[in-house]
DNA sequence: CAGAAATGCGCAATCGATTGCATTTTTATT
DNA sequence: AATAAAAATGCAATCGATTGCGCATTTCTG
């Protein structure tokens, strides 16, 4: 073998005076081959410090046993979740997981994706961009047949497997909770509304409403991008209505948090005075104070669902798609529960 | 070419009657190549949808563009914000980063290192698992030259870039914090020994007690893996003791958290009757009542160093190692501001 | 206008592992 | 011992892109 290079099949061949089939056939156990070479072969292989080239393996059998997995942006909570459980599934099935972000910018998803079809992944996770609004480069892996699964933000009009939490039922169930606890007038805060997510949440919530007789008041529902500045925005808006709401279902934590300080400083009490119930269940909201209800999202099992079903389109071609909804669980703690 | 598989460059030279090194060529723009020839090739690619097979590529050119990240587990702040600086830059520069996490155990990091050998990442970058202590699949890493950067979590005895965070200062300057905050019986909750961010942290911790002439107590220092459990053992342990601390550094800011409630159940008051501090600054640490005095660590820029570094090692073949330690930054919350 | 120099391109080997088919070796059978 | 049958191994092509070397054509030089 050359000094500064790796030993490889071959080497192991010539040291032993056979053939690289011999030896290719005997790592990787094919019965072919006797018990007694391949144990010379492996003893060799061992003393020669040899590891299989994956590359070279990889171009002969057209697989890459490689999973893409495209985010918005790795370092937050949800996704970071989702990453770890596919990282999960993906390493004990023998795949390997190569990760990007987009930062929410169409270009850069659309470079990465391509950049992954390029390194021949054998299939695609990935919730797309906010922005994202042309889909040829996901087309592409429809057209090539290559599996790809969406989760949590997907796109309607591409037809493959989906993986989404049930933003509709969580936000009907929220605002049950809310009724149930005796508030009277409940807001909501909403964010961006062609993202299907907090499309349906909004929706679940109108729909509690009317199942509940309430009437629907659209000077209640406000609609932003949901950051923090932007739910103290929204809370000081809300309580200047001549009727404020007596609680309010914000569309994430992040502003469930903002608008509770804001109360927090103004003397209001939560939940006594105001209920608060947020979404995601951020790992915050279970340790702040008063402690935030919320609609838990189980991103480490979507991620692990996410694994397994692609796994399984790479692997025995199945032709049809599904999309699986996961229960959300809502989770009722101080800021919205004044009866127990 | 084949009806269902990727066009190759052997397509576009069929197509055109030329050879495909000449397509090669051309794509690579390499002067050779004439740029009439060069453009009639990039037609037909278009034209064929052609994307290059990286695999090849690689393959040919025993680089595989590829940058290995092991961490003990995606989903936490730290960690997920490293590796998103690290794909920043890595992404800028064309590389790809592929992830594992090693849960924090030896035998799955051992795995994940090897398969990334094995895939020939052309760099690795890592933060060792708790558990680990042998060290032969880094070294591998070493003998074979393939650029290998730690970080947080460094191996002293493997020579090679490490950026770490100035832990020693950051446990000195809590303590001292603490000190000057009034506290005279301090302890402290340190993380494994064998880890140098620990070890470092506790060394800080002894340091500032010493240059305060407060005699070291080793009742007061009790050592685990810092997960919220331990935490609650471990304050119970501290509180029973016939001289209790009146003030905790916690090696971390989940047992500072869990410290805390277990003393606000027993009618403790933070930071009056005992002051709290954690490490690392996660994100809840600010927004829990009261909110956690802490060590912020610049986790997005350390993964961008990483990633600088080990880029640069790639492609200079620079042979010398540095140790990178970055400033860390006390930040003084709630929990152990009992002057102001 | 012959010869030199530059330009443009192709041949074939290479990267390392895999595999269909062929060949050799061993074992079993008559 | 001869032959059939079974077992073990080798040959050579392949995956797709790259590249050193060489050949052919064009352009330049004196």
């Amino acid at each position: 073998m050359n000094k500064n290079s790796e030993p490889t099949i071959h080497d192991i061949a010539r040291e032993l005076k056979i053939s690289a089939s011999t030896v290719s056939r005997a790592l990787n156990d094919n019965p072919r081959i006797s018990l007694k070479t391949k144990e010379k072969i492996k003893a060799v292989a061992d003393s020669l410090g040899y590891r299989p080239n994956t590359l070279a393996s990889n171009l002969r059998n057209k697989k890459s046993n490689t999973i893409g997995i495209v985010v918005p942006l790795i370092n937050r909570h949800f996704f970071s979740s989702v990453i770890s459980g596919a990282e999960d599934v993906a390493y004990k099935a023998g795949y390997t997981v190569v990760i990007s972000q987009s930062n929410d910018l169409a270009a850069k998803e659309i470079n990465i994706v391509q950049s992954m079809f390029s390194n021949r992944v054998d299939g695609l996770i990935i919730s797309i961009a906010m922005q994202t609004d042309t889909f040829e480069h996901l087309k592409l892996f429809r057209k090539k047949h290559i599996p790809l699964v969406f989760f949590d933000r997907a796109v309607p009009e591409i037809e493959t497997d989906k993986i989404v939490v049930d933003d509709f039922a969580g936000g009907y169930r929220v605002t049950q909770h809310l009724i149930d606890q005796g508030y009277k007038r409940i807001g909501h805060l909403a964010g961006p509304q062609n993202l299907m997510t907090y499309y349906d949440r909004k929706n679940g919530y109108m729909e509690a409403l009317r199942k509940n007789s309430i009437p629907y008041d659209e000077s209640l529902v406000i609609i932003n991008t949901l950051t923090s500045d932007e739910g103290v925005t929204a809370i000081q808006q809300l309580m200047d209505l001549p009727h404020p709401p007596d609680a309010v279902f914000c569309g994430n934590d992040t502003t469930a948090l903002s608008v509770m300080i804001y109360l927090r400083d103004k003397g209001i009490r939560i939940p006594e005075d105001i209920g608060i119930v947020g979404f995601s269940n951020e790992p915050f909201s279970k340790v702040v104070s008063p402690s935030i209800s919320t609609i838990a999202q189980p991103g480490f099992i979507m991620g692990q669902k996410a694994a397994e079903l692609i796994i399984r389109k790479i692997e025995n071609k199945e032709r049809t798609y599904q999309t699986i909804t996961l229960p959300t669980e809502l989770i009722i703690r101080e800021s919205s529960n004044r009866i127990n």
